[in-house]
RNA sequence: GUGGCCAUGGUGAAAUGGUUAUCACAUCGGUUUGUGGUACCGAGAGUACGGGUUCAAUUCCCGUUGGCCACCCCA
C-alpha cells in the first residue's frame, strides 16, 4: 500500500506542471526539481550472470543426480574445492599465454592484499587438493568428481556465461589407457543418460617433447605458406601455431589439410598409448572421431585430448559440451611428485541448451503430427494432489492433516491464506493438479472429507481416517497406468 | 579484447517528434452464500540509465548499462 501512495505522489506534480505552464521555462529545470532522479527499476544482473529459475529446476536436478549416481557407480569420490583460490595456482598451471589466465580471470586482492581469484576451472584446484592432502600415499589412482560454478570474465555469447557450471571427473595417479577410456565413458554416459547423443572428438598431442619437435616442423611448414594464409593465421604462427589448424577461414583450409599432423610426430610410446585408448573405445562402442587437428587451449594437456559434441549439430567450437584429457605434468608443476593424471569437464549450461533444443524439436514434431491428423497419445498426467480448506476451523484441522500426510510421504499442495473454495480450485487447476481434497465446516463436523477428480469433476466423500489410504490408492493407480 | 544487431508493463508484441503510449498473454479482484477450466467486467503494471538536438523526445544523436550473435578463446 505505501508503495502505491508514493508513486501517486510522485506523479501528481508532473501532471500539474504539464497542465499549467506551457513548458516554456525549459523542461530540464522542471525535471530536476520534480522527479527525484529516476533510478533503474531494479538492480540489473551483472553481465554474463544468470539466475536459474524454478522452471529449469528439473534440468538442474537431473544433471546433478545423473552426475552423482554415475560418478559413484564408477568409483569416483566427491571432492569439493573452494571457489576462491590463490591466483597463482591457475596462472602457473594453465599457462601465462592462455586467454583464460591473461584476460578471463576474476582477479582481485583480498583484505590483506593477497592476490586471489574465482576459480576458472576445477582441475588445478583438485590437483592442489591432491598434493595438499598427501593423497599420493593413498592407494592409487585417486578418482574424484566435482560439481559447481566456475568463473571466466569473458564476453557472453551463446552457451557462454561468466559464471557457469561444470561436472568434472579426475583420475590421478595412473598412466594407463584404461583410465582415459573410463573418463570418456563417464562423460559420454552422463550425456547419454540425460538423453543426448554425442560423438567424441579425440586426438593425442603427445608429450611435451613430442610437441616441441612437432611445433618446429609445423611452424616451418606454415612459414613456407605464410603468404597464402589469412591475416588471423599469420599472427597465430608466432602466437599459437597449433591454433592455425583450427582456423575457419576458407583460404586456410587447403594449407591446413596438407599440414603435418601431430600424430606422425608422436613418440612410439605415446602412439601406442593412444592406440590402446582407441581400442578401449572400440570395445566399449563409444562413437568417436579422430580429429588430428584437435588441440586444447590449456597448457597442461599431454597425450590424450578429447571433446564431446552433439551428434546432429553442426560442429562449432562453442558448442562443445565438454572436453578433457591427460595432464601428466600438472601435479609436479604445482609442487607434487611427478604424477600422471587425466580428467574431463562438461559445461552444464551447454547441456541445458542442448536439452532445450531437443525438447523444442520434439514439440515441433508433435505439432506436425497434430497437423497431419495423427496426434500422439496424450501423456498420462502425473498425479498431483491439492488440499482445499474452508474456514478457520477447517484450515487448522487441514494443516495437521497435511502435515501427517507429508510425514507419510504423501505429497499434497495447498494454498496458504484464507481463500474461497473457488479461488483454491482455480489455483489447483493452474498447478495442473489431478485431485483435490476438500475440507469445510460440514466435513469437519461429520468427520468426512471430499476427494474431487479434477478431470471428470466426480467427487467422492470418504471418512477422514481413510484419507491417506485413498490418496495412496490414487497415486498408485496413476503410476500403474504409467508403467503400462 | 574486436565486430554486428538490439533495449516499450512480469512475458511477447504494436505505435508516434506534439493532450491520456496500444494489444495479447500472465497476475490480482469481481460476476452474491462451499466447486476450477469457458465467458463477461474491472484493477495494478511500461518507453533501461545519463546527456545532447528541439518550442516539444518514448521516437533523432551520443555515452553508460544490459541482452542476443559472430570472431578470439573456452565449457
Amino acid at each position: 500500500m505505501p508503495v502505491k501512495n508514493k508513486k501517486k505522489v510522485a506523479k501528481a506534480p508532473t501532471k500539474k506542471t504539464t497542465a499549467k505552464n506551457v513548458k516554456s521555462v525549459g523542461s530540464k529545470t522542471k525535471k530536476k526539481e520534480g522527479a527525484e532522479k529516476k533510478q533503474p527499476k531494479y538492480p540489473s544482473l551483472l553481465r554474463g550472470m544468470k539466475d536459474i529459475l524454478p522452471k529449469d529446476e528439473s534440468y538442474w536436478k537431473n544433471m546433478y543426480h545423473t552426475a552423482e549416481s554415475l560418478a559413484t557407480s564408477y568409483g569416483f569420490g566427491y571432492l569439493e574445492t573452494p571457489i576462491v583460490e590463490e591466483a597463482s595456482l591457475f596462472i602457473r598451471t594453465l599457462g601465462k599465454g592462455t586467454d583464460v589466465v591473461d584476460k578471463e580471470m576474476y582477479l582481485f586482492e583480498d583484505r590483506e592484499g593477497k592476490k586471489v581469484c574465482l576459480r576458472p576451472e576445477m582441475t588445478a584446484s583438485i590437483a592442489r587438493a591432491y598434493v595438499a592432502h598427501g593423497m599420493h600415499v593413498m592407494p592409487q589412482p585417486i578418482k574424484v568428481w566435482g560439481y559447481g560454478p566456475l568463473f571466466r570474465y569473458d564476453r557472453p555469447q551463446a552457451g557462454r556465461y561468466r559464471q557457469f557450471h561444470q561436472f568434472d571427473c579426475e583420475t590421478i595417479g595412473v598412466h594407463d589407457p584404461g583410465a582415459d577410456a573410463e573418463l570418456i565413458v563417464v562423460a559420454y554416459n552422463f550425456l547419454r543418460d540425460l538423453g543426448l547423443e554425442t560423438v567424441v572428438h579425440i586426438n593425442s598431442i603427445g608429450t611435451q617433447e613430442d610437441r616441441s619437435r612437432y611445433l618446429v616442423e609445423l611452424v616451418a611448414y606454415l612459414r613456407s605458406k605464410r603468404s597464402q594464409l589469412s591475416e588471423e593465421s599469420k599472427l597465430r604462427i608466432t602466437k599459437n601455431p597449433l591454433r592455425v589448424l583450427d582456423s575457419k577461414e576458407e583460404q586456410d583450409q587447403a594449407i591446413i589439410e596438407a599440414a603435418p599432423q601431430i600424430i606422425d610426430w608422436l613418440s612410439d610410446e605415446s602412439r601406442n598409448y593412444f592406440m590402446k585408448v582407441l581400442e578401449y573405445l572400440d570395445e566399449l562402442e563409444i562413437p568417436y572421431l579422430l580429429q588430428p587437428r584437435l588441440v586444447r587451449g590449456l597448457d597442461y594437456y599431454t597425450d590424450t585430448v578429447f571433446e564431446l559434441y552433439p551428434l546432429d549439430e553442426e560442429v562449432r567450437s562453442q558448442n562443445a559440451l565438454g572436453g578433457g584429457g591427460r595432464y601428466n605434468g600438472l601435479i609436479e608443476q604445482i609442487g607434487g611428485q611427478p604424477t600422471p593424471a587425466a580428467g574431463f569437464a562438461l559445461g552444464l549450461e551447454r547441456v541445458v541448451l542442448e536439452l532445450k533444443r531437443l525438447e523444442e524439436k520434439k514439440q515441433v514434431a508433435i505439432q506436425e503430427a497434430i497437423q497431419a491428423g495423427n496426434p500422439p497419445e496424450a501423456p498420462v498426467p502425473t498425479p498431483k494432489i491439492f488440499f482445499a480448506h474452508l474456514g478457520d476451523q477447517a484450515s487448522r484441522r487441514a494443516l495437521s492433516l497435511i502435515e501427517k500426510l507429508r510425514r507419510d510421504g504423501v505429497v499434497v499442495l495447498h494454498r496458504i491464506g484464507n481463500n474461497s473454495l473457488k479461488n483454491q480450485l482455480e489455483f489447483a487447476n493452474k498447478q495442473q493438479v489431478t485431485h483435490t481434497v476438500i475440507l469445510g465446516q460440514k466435513e469437519l463436523q461429520d468427520g468426512s472429507i471430499i476427494i474431487r477428480d479434477m478431470a471428470s469433476g466426480i467427487q467422492e466423500i470418504v471418512d477422514q481416517k481413510k484419507l491417506k489410504r485413498e490418496l495412496e490408492k490414487i497415486l498408485q493407480r496413476f503410476t500403474m497406468t504409467e508403467i503400462k
